[in-house]
DNA sequence: AATGAGCGT
């Protein structure tokens, strides 16, 4: 299940995303996008868990909570171009 | 290098 995470504080780091994930759930991989030049984070990332349940789960107790002192948004992500 | 809704190097 890929996580859509938005609204990030720009000093939070994936492995904060990792963290916060795995408490309800297996977190697989993690990534927070940021900009390829200047390296600063563009506010949101990807969680992916195995555990569809888990991952709802996730979603349902980090979306629209407050993380790194910020409300974030957590949504079911799109699909990436996997082909 | 900056900023604050939205979907990835």
């Amino acid at each position: 299940m890929n996580i859509f995470v938005a609204k990030l504080n720009f000093k939070s780091k994936k492995e904060e995303l990792e963290a916060a994930f795995a408490k309800y759930g297996q977190v697989t991989s993690c990534k927070i996008v940021r900009d390829k030049e200047t390296g600063r984070s563009k506010g949101f990332g990807f969680v992916e868990m195995p555990n569809d349940e888990e991952a709802t789960a996730a979603i349902a107790a980090l979306n629209e909570k407050e993380f790194d002192g910020r409300v974030i948004v957590v949504k079911i992500a799109n699909p990436k171009q996997q082909d």
